[in-house]
DNA sequence: AATTGGATGTAATGTTATTACGTTAGGAGG
DNA sequence: CCTCCTAACGTAATAACATTACATCCAATT
């Protein structure tokens, strides 16, 4: 059983965009999106998602320089383990999808401890064109 | 064979930093080695580093937001195809090592291809620390 | 009450990337 | 030679992303 964690107001806050979103949103959109709420400075935003990210409820998309929350189901503040997510992005329509692959996962920890190398991050992202905008396309 | 290419006078000074480097650059840090050059602006360098990467003499590191010459072994301007490329970054001493795994790339096609996506580009980026970095600590 | 640590508020600054616009160099074809 | 076209270049301004610095607040502990 995994551990459910009290988030805080700003992190509760910031969670509830990502989650509402249609997609990756980058800290300054989340930032306009919580004025209302009473955010003032990308620092909230920042340290909140530095959080979130540590809980593993959000995902830092690196070559978009944006975050989603955690496709994997699960209530407010109540995480689990990740193995090395992978991400599908559609640059056409932003949709972005997380996947997981066991023997994906494997190699790359199989090279990693050949090459005595200890990761503490992986990131893997696929840019491209998702099946419905190839379709509509 | 592949064709040899030629290099503008700004992409061979842009490649030449970055192949002279012991790590990976920033834009900016290319354009301050690059002022006795005569560079001045960003974009001088934003531009030969976007015609290196489509070259694929030159790869960016998504998770640093820098970039390194491509390892493989080439003259200039003679680039050959790549695979799926992944990079170790070590937080450490800033050494990047590039490889590239043959199964990696078939269950990530494999998987783009079960979810009809098509992919244009693939990231692979292990954060960590090196063997070196690990025996040194 | 004093101390501690985490979270917060705010301003300033630093870093990375792009847009806009004008110029230059060289080849293709008349 | 001259015009058209295209790729590359030069420069300035601006946009987008992220961090540093410093002060304050608050709850838990001693
Ligand atoms: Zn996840
Ligand atoms: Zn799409
Ligand atoms: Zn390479
Ligand atoms: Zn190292």
């Amino acid at each position: 059983m995994t551990a459910t964690r009290d988030l805080t107001r700003n992190q509760s806050l910031v969670l509830g965009a990502l989650e509402h979103a249609d997609g990756p949103l980058s800290a300054y959109t989340i930032l306009d999106r919580l004025r209302d709420a009473g955010f003032r400075a990308p620092l909230q935003v920042y340290r909140a998602l530095d959080k979130l990210t540590e809980f593993g409820l959000v995902h830092r998309l690196e070559s978009l320089n944006a975050f989603v929350a955690c496709a994997h189901g699960h209530d407010h503040g109540h995480a689990h383990a990740h193995g090395i997510v992978a991400f599908a992005i559609c640059d056409t329509c932003g949709k972005v999808d997380e996947f997981s692959d066991d023997e994906v996962t494997s190699r790359l920890n199989g090279w990693a401890r050949d090459a005595g190398f200890r990761a503490s991050k992986t990131t893997i992202e696929l840019r491209g064109e998702c099946a419905g905008c190839l379709a509509a396309a």
